[in-house]
DNA sequence: GGCAAAAGTCTACGAGTGTAGAATTATGAG
DNA sequence: CTCATAATTCTACACTCGTAGACTTTTGCC
């Protein structure tokens, strides 16, 4: 079936790789769980967008699970709202409410990890892992960049917003969020996330909020 | 093997009936998908929480999918978090803050609309479903309730970091919001909540925003 | 008490799932 | 060219899913 034609060039299709066909398998499972989540795709379904039979994903990876939580893994092991400049900047919040209106505008696969974990999250083990990973790196993070008060619990609001917002405007698609200028978007968020980033809250009344005495 | 017993006394197993069986079908459904999702349950699971079988939920409802539809249509028509006093208060933002945190703190099926939402969005059919009674419930309501600029987008990220918040909280189980007193919750959310229902943030540097006529 | 109709259950089917083990094919070294 | 071996596929199994049709049990009415 697959007549030889040039001999040397790269193959249009792939020779037989164990890392190139792990790959794909990878990336494959990437964009179907990204697209239907943990139990909306099945083995047969990843294989065929990598190019194979469904028995070489058990192979290269043990199971759907393992290679679920592999793809978890390497996706949220490169970090992509939160830069090493985002977290170390005052604006920090800013720059992510920022990144995050232009990171859910474009189609790109750039915000799949937490895509991923949304669409997934009805699985009791899928969400299992989701946690893990998010409070590994995202969370961990996060709370070590803020200064103030509560940063484990304003660190983790930050996390819900980036979640909630995806939700709405990705997942659920809520014309208000999706058919909405980004310019807009952003003008309204950042102040928000600002404000979770500070940990500074000057509008309500004045509570009675203790400072660590440090 | 149900002795006769007492004879006219409320009897322990219910008699049959048709309304009380359809209501406890769709009691154990809702439970059941605010659980593990459309995808995350099978009607023999539906059927035996309502202590039947199978068969009589499609024999009731039709189908799977329409018993979902029935149990969200039913479950948003009455509001939750935006009740009439909410909608019309000033602090409606606070409120709604204090409101999202108790609903979360609890186990009640208090919030189960969106918690069905949330774990169903991995089925297209489902989430569809879910975008249209968010709309005309939700979104509607509180866009009609909010004044100042970007009414439509203010209400829309309200539903979003509800969305977000109870994600993080009670589906993903994160640390940091999960094992956290209520009260630091409302402490941190209060002022972001009431942010976005007036409108107004006086946070960050003064923007170009050009107030309607009015 | 008898009986039609409602209420509910039993059996089964076809499709889809994840995956284990055997069989097959291409690859690279001698 | 030869051939061991890694890479890949084929076949099959046990399971769950939603649901259709036939069957059995209870209920209210005369």
């Amino acid at each position: 079936m697959r007549r030889p034609g040039t001999k040397r060039t790269t193959a249009p299709v792939r020779r037989r790789n164990a890392t190139a066909t792990r790959a794909a398998i990878l990336t494959s499972a990437r964009q179907a769980f990204a697209r239907a989540g943990y139990d909306g795709v099945g083995v047969r379904e990843i294989a065929k967008g990598a190019g194979v039979t469904a028995m070489l994903v058990n192979r290269y990876f043990g199971s759907k699970e393992q290679l679920f939580g592999e793809v978890v893994a390497d996706i949220m092991a490169r970090p992509i709202i939160l830069t090493e400049r985002t977290l170390n900047s005052p604006q920090g919040g800013e720059e992510m409410a920022a990144a995050l209106v232009d990171l859910t505008s474009a189609e790109g696969q750039a915000l799949d990890g937490f895509r991923i974990m949304l669409h997934s999250a009805s699985s009791p083990r899928a969400a299992e892992i989701g946690r893990g990973q998010i409070e590994a790196h995202y969370h961990k993070m996060l709370t070590a960049a803020l200064r103030g008060d509560h940063a484990p619990q304003r660190a983790a609001l930050l996390l819900a917003f980036v979640a909630g917002f995806q939700v709405m405007r990705q997942m659920v698609g809520l014309s208000a969020l999706a058919e909405c200028p980004p310019k807009v978007l952003v003008e309204v968020l950042a102040p928000l996330f600002q404000q979770l980033w500070t940990g500074e809250s000057r509008l309500s009344r004045p509570h009675q909020r203790r400072r660590a005495p440090l």
